[in-house]
DNA sequence: TATAAATTCGAAAACGTTTTCGTATTTAAT
DNA sequence: ATTAAATACGAAAACGTTTTCGAATTTATA
C-alpha cells in the first residue's frame, strides 16, 4: 500500500541528484566514499526499498526464476524445489512456482504466461500428458533460458539434468531377478515420459540379459487416477499369470501396489517383491519396508539453479548447451525385495 | 531475451496512438468496437505480450501473492499450497513461494524482502522458532495485506485460518483414553507455536475431564532434528514410567514415534497407542496404520486465497478484519489406536 | 603556469505501460 | 441553424529506477 520513500525523495533529503544516489547505492566507482556513506546511512535511516518493478523494467530482468512441476505432493519434486531455492536464495533470486497437476493444458497456459518475461528463466519437469511440445518450443524460441530436469524434453536443445534412469532401472530389475523373481512387471505413468522410456529400456535389458522374456502385459501403463491404478494392479495380480516382482517407475505406483496387494491374499515379499523409484523419507516405515531407488533430488535442484544463475549473471560466457547431465541414484535394499 | 513487440510498435503498425491501443486491449468504453477488433486481431497476429513490470510499475500492483511456509516436504503445507494455487491461477495471480526451513532468521530475511512491494499480499505460516515478531509487525504496518494460516500470529490484527485445534486435540486425547490409555503423552515442535498451545490445551482438558493427572514429563518438547526427536521419544518410552498413549501434534513427530518404537520392544497399539495430526495420504500403509487428525488443508489454502483476492480486487469493501476462522479437522481411526 | 587527465556529480533519456487531459468530430436538443 | 452533449481518439505525463552524456572541479603532468 504505502510504498515508503523512493529514490527521488531520498535524493532530495540528501540534496543530491537521483542519479548520484542510485550510483552510490549500487556502489559505483564514480561516487566518492564520503557521499556513499552519507547516502547509505540515510537510506537505512529512511528505510529506503528500491522498487523492484522500476528496476526490472529498466534492467529488463526480474531476478526471478519460474519453476514448473507436475505435482507438488511428491517427495521428489519437493526436494528438487528445496534444492533450487537454496541456491536461488543465496543469489537473491525469487521463485515463481507452478503446478501443472500432470495436465498439458494447464502446462500450456502456464508456459504462455511466462512468455512475457515475468521470469528470467524457467526450470521445469514436463507433465506426463505432454506429447505436443509446441508451447515449449515457443518458450525456447523466445530466448528465455530453459532447463529441464527428470522428465525432460529431448527435442529442445538445452541442458537437462536427470538421474541414471537406464542404469538404475537395470540394476533394480537385476536385483529383483537375483532375489528370485521370474516374472517382473514394470509400472509406468505414461509412455510419453522420458523417464519411463529410459527406465523401461533398463528393465527390458535386465530381463533379456537374464534370459527372461518380457511379457507385454507386464508393462503396465497407469493413469493419474489413484483408484484406477490400484484396480489395474490388483487385476494384474489376480490373473492366473501374475508377476512375482514389480518395478515401479514412480513412487505413487509403488504405493498403489501396496494398496492393491492389501486387496489380495498376496504377501510382500514372499509372493511379490517390490522395488520403486522413490524419495520417500519413510520407506522404512511401510509394511514391509520398501526397497527404493532414490534420486539425488536436492542435488539436481541445486545444479539446475547453479547453472541457470551462472547463465543469467554471465550471459556471454555461459550457454545452456544441448546436453544431458546425469547424477546417479542410490539403491537402498529393504524388506520388500527380501528373498525367502 | 528478445521481448517481442511492444505497445508502441503495435500502435505504429496500426497507425494508432499507444494510448488508444492500450485502451482497446483493456476493453475501455472510450474505444469503438471497430477499432477494438482491429487492435485485438493485430495484437494476436504480432503475438503482443504486455510487459508485466511496466504494468506493475504504473498500476502499483503485481498480481503476485507471496506464500511463506516453514517446510516444503510436508503434506499439510503442500496441500495448502495447492489450494492457494487453485484459486490464484483462476484469477490470474502468480505465486512467489518461500520456505523458511523452520528458521526465524531466514523468515526475517524473506519478510524483509517482501517489504518492497514485490508481492501484492502475503499468506504465511510462521516458523516454529518465531517468538520475536517485529518483522511481521513491520510487514503489517507496511500496509501489505497479510493472512496467517495454521501457525498463526495472534498479535497481528488480521484474518487467520486454522483448524479446530483445541477441539480436535481434545477429541483425539479422549479417543486414546477411551481405548484404554491411562498415561498419554503430548509431542510438540515448539512451545511458541499457536498450534501447540491450542492443541496442548485440548490435550490437558481431556486428561482432566477423565480424571487423569497430566504428567509434566509427558509434554515432550521436540526439536527440528529428526534423529534427536527419535532418541528423545525412545528415552521416554524406556523410562520406568512410560506413557501408553501418544498424541503427536504434528505429523513428523508421529513418524519419529514409529521410528523410536522400532528401537524398543514395544508394540503399537498393544503397548502404545498413537494418534497424530497428519495429512499423509498413506497413513493406512504404515505398520500399523496410523490414526490421524486430518486438517482440511486444501480448503484452508483456497479460503486464504479467496479472501486475499477479494481484498485485492475490491480494496474498499473488504478488510482483513482481526478474526480467526476455523475449519474443522476430521479424525480417521485406524489400527494404531485399537484397543486390545 | 598551462594543459591534460582524473574524479565526482547532475540533467535528462530510457524502459513500457496506464491515465489524465485535451480536442476533433459526430449526434442530439432547442 | 445554433448549441450542447456524446463519441472516439491523441499528446503527454506519470510510475521509479538505471544509464548515457555532459560538465565542473580537482589533481597530475609538462
Amino acid at each position: 500500500m504505502n510504498n515508503g520513500v523512493n529514490l527521488k525523495e531520498l535524493a532530495a533529503e540528501l540534496k543530491l541528484a537521483p542519479s548520484t544516489v542510485s550510483r552510490a547505492l549500487n556502489d559505483s566507482w564514480e561516487i566518492s566514499e564520503a557521499t556513499k556513506k552519507k547516502v547509505i546511512s540515510m537510506a537505512e535511516k529512511l528505510n529506503y526499498q528500491p522498487n523492484p518493478f522500476a528496476r526490472s523494467l529498466r534492467e529488463n530482468k526480474s531476478k526471478t526464476i519460474a519453476v514448473i512441476i507436475p505435482e507438488r505432493i511428491n517427495n521428489f519434486f519437493a526436494q528438487v524445489m528445496d534444492g533450487i531455492e537454496n541456491i536461488a536464495q543465496e543469489h537473491g533470486y525469487h521463485l515463481l512456482v507452478y503446478n501443472t497437476h500432470e495436465d498439458v493444458d494447464r502446462e500450456k497456459k502456464i508456459v504462455n504466461l511466462l512468455l512475457n518475461g515475468r521470469a528470467d528463466a524457467v526450470v521445469m519437469s514436463v507433465s506426463s500428458q505432454t506429447s505436443d511440445i509446441s508451447h515449449l518450443e515457443k518458450l525456447y524460441a523466445r530466448g528465455l533460458p530453459l532447463i529441464f530436469f527428470d522428465r525432460i524434453c529431448t527435442d529442445i536443445p538445452t541442458t537437462k539434468f536427470i538421474t541414471n534412469d537406464y542404469e538404475s532401472s537395470y540394476q533394480g530389475t537385476k536385483h529383483l531377478i537375483q532375489q528370485g523373481c521370474k516374472k517382473v512387471a514394470f509400472l509406468m505413468l505414461s509412455k510419453e515420459l522420458s523417464i519411463t522410456k529410459e527406465r523401461h529400456r533398463g528393465y527390458l535389458d535386465a530381463l533379456l540379459e537374464a534370459g527372461l522374456s518380457p511379457e507385454p502385459a507386464f508393462s503396465l501403463n497407469c493413469s493419474m487416477c489413484e483408484e484406477q491404478n490400484i484396480e489395474l494392479i490388483r487385476e494384474m495380480l489376480w490373473s492366473n499369470n501374475r508377476p512375482d516382482g514389480i518395478l515401479a517407475s514412480v513412487e505413487k505406483l509403488a504405493l498403489a501396489t501396496y494398496q492393491a496387494v492389501k486387496r489380495t491374499k498376496l504377501r510382500i515379499p514372499q509372493d511379490l517383491k517390490v522395488i520403486s523409484f522413490s524419495n520417500m523419507g519413510i520407506a522404512g516405515l511401510l509394511e514391509p519396508s520398501l526397497t527404493t531407488i532414490t534420486q539425488p533430488a536436492i542435488t539436481i535442484g541445486q545444479e539446475c539453479a547453479k547453472l541457470l544463475i551462472k547463465k543469467l549473471t554471465k550471459p556471454k560466457q555461459n550457454d545452456l548447451i544441448d546436453q544431458v547431465i546425469t547424477i546417479p541414484s542410490k539403491i537402498t535394499i529393504r524388506s520388500s525385495t527380501l528373498a525367502e
